[in-house]
DNA sequence: AGACAAAAAGTTATCGATAACATACGGGAC
DNA sequence: GTCCCGTATGTTATCGATAACTTTTTGTCT
């Protein structure tokens, strides 16, 4: 296994018997050759098994590499497993290349992940979120290659940025619990301070309550990941505190679902009793015996118009700067 | 936005009166200068805000590059997501990039994925099964890079292998629920035949029951991909032609849930009437008002130990060719 | 002070593809 | 026949970093 991909430009070119000039003239399929020329090199390229070197390419051409990195708060997380696939089915499709990473709502490490990244030239970069390290905006200015922002919209984006707004999505939802008669509203957060979107979708939360004259009574925010347990802990925990809370929103669809299952568990009536409200849209939540109250966030849409929103920019195309796409609450039998 | 990154070793070579030979020691901790000149280098680097570029590093040596592509079949699998995390974790800990693809199950698209990935020259790829078109094997072969194949194991493993046998998971629940007094037993898949990790699960409980003297009664295998309302319907279905069933084996938890909501809306009574059994461990199914009878796979577990291995093979030091990671059936309340 | 080894620093060639420029050739117009 | 032009093809320089080799400087010992 020492092995090295055998053939370059120059065997095929030696095996043919013109220039390596030509013969990169017709593997990338311009003009300046002859149809003899052609399938002989063609013919050649076939034979040696030729995989062109797109470091080289890349490293010897002004012409902007396929790479483009994308950089998430987790892998695990289902919705970003859908950003991601809509991204890199876009990417592949349009003969990009995607690299991952992932900071785990940390800033610092978004910043280490770029500077990784960056080294490799990439076209372009995607990044979740709207808040970074002074490092990472210098980085990007100095980089100058598109990049395109996620997930929660900024009004002023470094480049360009696809997504909704989280506070937006807490308003909406305490708007309508308050119309449903909810007056005594909890939450369940998760990953503390650091995860900012989630602050955001609580502080839309707590401002949409507070205006209506029933401010959010108490939140549970535990360091753990977002996920079932913390659901089910949290809400054990908050209920201890707080006994006649009548709804509780939670940082996502998944926590809810811990939520819902620690209720039916000490047998709270759901929505009865108390309403539980996720956020997120993950399948699961559509299809449990009570449908989950949700927001539903379109993932795979933003990862898809992402791509291309960095791709037309990266051809010249024209492309808009932000693009907002539309969240949905979906009313469910939880809340 | 036309911007290049800047500065490159000759600009901080100039700046610091030094050639860039000395330059290039300097950022690569080495030896051969004194530290007079390595702290005039390291404030030029800093000031210029030097990124190195790993084109040209990777391009220019015969040193393996630091990039690592995995292809998983979907990226919006939550089993495939933690395998990522796992992959990405222990690669970036390492100072290795990831690139990713997914090919949907087909031997065509991972082949195309590889092709484009192989161009970048990567330290090496892990791929998800063990079935993969000529072509791909010729284009490992001859790059005559590490190769990990995850997921599902196998006796001759084109370079190294991490996972564990489907086969013997499906033999484990058949044997399992026989023991459990089950005699009527289906099954409900997805992806028709184009999975075939699944297939070899099925073909694995088949065995175990007819041996046991109990052969599969039916099943249900979809072309939907394998999520909660595949397992509603393809439950429905499978009930429609065979009612007296006592029990279904699911391609994977998601279906599972998806045949549990059917039952809970049909009224059938879990594990009384029918019990429900799924695959792969997902964290919502142990926290389901039921938590379901399912075989646990250590996903996180196989991508740290693929990355590890992949790049131990790179450094040259010892690792196993095929490693087996053990997977845990777990007996829910549910079958 | 001179010899000599070790440390510090510089020089040259190289990786593969491509842009930009240079040349060869054939055919038509005058 | 020669001039010109367009097509087909070849030549040279380049991208940034590094391996391998060479030269210069420093420091120690006799």
């Amino acid at each position: 296994m020492t092995g090295k991909i055998k053939a370059n430009l120059t065997d095929i070119a030696k095996a043919t018997g013109v220039s390596k000039m030509t013969v990169s003239r017709v593997l990338r399929g311009g003009s300046g050759f002859s149809d003899d020329t052609r399938d002989r090199v063609l013919r050649e390229a076939e034979r040696l098994a030729y995989v062109p070197n797109r470091l080289a390419q890349a490293f010897g051409s002004v012409t902007a590499s396929t790479l483009v990195g994308i950089c998430v708060p987790r892998l695990t997380s289902g919705l970003f497993g859908h950003v991601l696939e809509g991204v890199d089915r876009a990417l592949s499709r349009l003969g990009y290349q995607t690299m991952i990473g992932s900071h785990n709502h940390s800033v610092q490490e978004e910043e280490a992940w770029l500077r990784q990244v960056v080294a490799w030239r990439p076209a372009g970069v995607i990044l979740s979120g709207r808040v970074h390290t002074a490092g990472t905006v210098d980085l990007l200015r100095n980089a100058g290659m598109p990049v395109v922002e996620i997930w929660d919209l900024t009004t002023s984006p470094i480049d360009m940025a696809v997504g909704f707004s989280h506070f937006d999505c807490g308003v909406e939802m305490g708007q309508f619990l308050i119309r449903r008669g909810r007056r005594r509203l909890g939450f369940v957060g998760a990953q503390a301070r650091s995860d900012v979107m989630g602050q955001s979708r609580l502080e839309g939360f707590s401002t949409a309550l507070a205006r209506a004259g029933f401010p959010v009574v108490d939140s549970e925010v535990l360091l753990d990941a977002p996920g079932f347990y913390a659901g089910y802990y949290g809400l054990e925990t908050l209920l201890a505190r707080q006994p006649r809370l009548d709804a509780v929103y939670f940082h996502n669809d998944e926590m809810a679902i811990g939520g819902l299952a620690y209720a039916q568990a000490k047998g709270i009536s759901v929505p009865g009793d108390l309403g539980i409200i996720g956020w997120g849209g993950m399948e699961a939540a559509s299809v449990l015996p009570r449908r989950l109250t949700t927001t539903v966030v379109p993932t795979t849409a933003i990862g898809k118009a992402a791509a291309e929103g960095l791709v037309a920019r990266l051809k010249g195309e024209p492309c808009e700067d932000v693009v907002v796409v539309p969240t949905r609450l979906v009313p469910g039998e939880t809340g």
